[in-house]
DNA sequence: TATTGTTATACTCTATAACTATA
DNA sequence: TATAGTTATAGAGTATAACAATA
């Protein structure tokens, strides 16, 4: 059934991948998992996963930053920031205090281990950015992230 | 730092995401679900997630492909795909066939119903892929595409 | 002994509803 | 009334261990 004529039921050699390889979701997505699954190791003496480092540095770029602004940016739900927040607190790296003009608002501040902890992981993090854009020459690098940029910035005027 | 003195608590007008956009691996996720994003939409029509989408596309593209050469693929756990592939033949969309060389293996094949569905399932990711891709030029489209397939189809030297 | 497919299950991540206090 | 933060909880997604059938 399977040596002479067209089998009817045939079998895989090699997985064809060429159809998803052409789709820019696919490939923007297996690139990210590409690089998260480094950052994943890297992070890992930080305990920070990327989510992690992306919060801590938003508040070291942005000190007094609050739960709100921080959620809006990188599209999470604020209650699923609360028990992030409550841990960074437990780990003395992060303090919570009043906003200075909303009452209702905290704003976030790193703590000085919170700061030592982020030199180090941002260092990491740029070591880790040097070795993943080495695939790449420093023009093909600043392209890629330009490109990347103009498909998820686009302005979207429908919506 | 914000008007006259140094505030002692300082709050964000503006959030300053400049140092997380200067990293790969954020941007290609934040492009990534940007993308993802309008595909969930435009598939609802069809039942299909984009990774039912991956799947499906693969078996349409490879007919007899395993279950193990799917999850070598698109990088999935064996548990995490029987219950797709089960869904996909109560839907009528996919059969299963015993491998004509391994009795341990089955083909994975689609229907007819499954063909019909894949047919007009590709024509709308052509045109979302289309649509997306119009942010960019086709030659930006093609490089992008090309950079970000030198991010993650890097082969590994070190691991 | 190793591999394919499967079951059961645990763990993480994400999403929804509702409450409080402040605006 | 609307918003910031929070709580509790549901749902989806992802992970590990173990087993039967076959290689």
């Amino acid at each position: 059934m399977s040596t002479r004529k067209p089998a009817a039921v045939p079998s895989v050699e090699e997985v064809d991948t060429s159809y998803l390889e052409s789709l820019i979701g696919y490939n923007a997505r297996r690139a990210a998992l590409s690089v998260i699954e480094v950052f994943l190791d890297r992070m890992a003496v930080y305990g920070l996963r990327p989510v992690d480092f992306s919060v801590l540095s938003l508040i070291t770029h942005n000190p007094g930053i609050t739960s709100r602004q921080l959620c809006t940016t990188l599209g999470m739900l604020p209650p699923n920031l609360v028990g992030m927040i409550n841990n960074f607190e437990k780990r003395d790296l992060v303090m919570r205090k009043p906003h200075p003009r909303d009452g209702r608002a905290m704003g976030l501040h790193l703590t000085a281990a919170g700061h030592k902890l982020m030199r180090d992981a941002e260092r990491t993090a740029a070591e880790l950015e040097r070795d993943v854009g080495a695939r790449l020459s420093a023009a093909e690098n600043k392209t890629l992230i330009r490109l990347l940029q103009k498909i998820y910035l686009h302005r979207t005027e429908t919506a």
